[in-house]
DNA sequence: CAGGTCATGTAAAGCGTTACATGATTTT
DNA sequence: AAAATCATGTAACGCTTTACATGACCTG
């Protein structure tokens, strides 16, 4: 596998996580499950085996480092890994988010439903948002100790959660209204 | 498969859209293309092969009605149908959207990058949520014709990137003045 | 009559989650 | 001694995209 190879979407996450220190999968794991989960989540059953894949392709190096009797592969960037690390972090962004939100398809289809099932599904919305900010917003009291990357992204998703359950407790308001009317 | 089957993620859709009065799997996917693309996608590949599975789910019914050589086949919502869809629409939403944004990723491991790259990062993704911004505009123009539930998705879709059009705007001039700095 | 739209489909490949399985070390 | 954490991995299953393939009808 060349240096030109496209980076498979887990890859990408990976090498970014092996860039900023993190040495296992475990570990890797551990950080997706505290920062990118938002915008981007990764499972043992991808990393695993991406770590591998990688190894092989030359963008990672990995080397048995046991703690005691507990087994344990380090990984590093080779560099081929820095390389492509940067290549990627370069490179045009053409696709934005295919992302999925069921409460928006839901509320696409709410009219089907009646106008009280779809004040429902904005409060769910708001409700799931909330829910959301509260967690986004316990990793906000660590955001001294960051560096500008993961502070930016924490700020982006606090703020464009607060902008959004903004609008949900507005169209409750307005759907209310109307059917008081 | 009896009616408490939960849907697949595309038979949502599907059965939302058949629900609508879209009658044909091409049909469908043209709504799709333009409306709910942009926070739930779906492609041949899946909708033609899930319209035969709801059909032997027993949710739709499909009959021939070609014009004249051409092939078509119509699907209706069954009385199942129906109320697996009303069911759906009434049930909780426990997932919030699993997304996947490839400029929040870079955002998050741009220090490695460095200060240019960075802004260059968020510049990129101001670009591309301008395109996404221009194309819900496009939309919006028949916002008039459309139904509450359509409306009320293309307004919280518009909103939600205007914000984030001016949180890069305003994070590119702080960006910026850190470098001249 | 050429190009666009209507209409349906399949096969292969890739991506991803979930559930399962194992075992050592550390903390309470 | 139990519970939590560290650490690694696989197998099955399901979802989705992409590329390919076909052909009729309509418009200029």
């Amino acid at each position: 596998m060349g240096v030109g190879d496209p980076l498979t979407p887990t890859g990408r996450v990976i090498l970014g996580m092996v860039g900023l220190g993190k040495t296992t999968g475990y570990d890797i794991k551990q950080l997706v499950d505290r920062s990118t989960r938002f915008f981007w989540a990764a499972s043992y059953g991808q990393i695993y085996p991406e770590l591998r894949r990688l190894e092989q392709a030359g963008l990672l190096r990995g080397h048995e480092e046991p703690t005691g009797g507990r087994l344990r592969t380090v990984y590093e960037l080779t560099d081929a890994g820095h390389r492509a690390l940067e290549e990627w972090l370069g490179s045009d962004l053409d696709l934005v988010g295919e992302m999925r939100d069921e409460g928006m398809l839901k509320l696409f289809f709410s009219d089907l439903a009646g106008p009280e099932r779809q004040l429902q599904i904005v409060r769910q919305m708001r409700e799931a948002l909330e829910r959301k900010h509260a967690q986004l917003s316990a990793l906000h009291s660590h955001a001294s100790a960051m560096s500008s990357g993961p502070r930016l992204t924490l700020e982006y998703g606090l703020g464009a959660t607060t902008w959004m359950i903004g609008w949900c407790r507005e169209t409750e308001r307005r759907l209310s209204g109307r059917e008081a009317a």
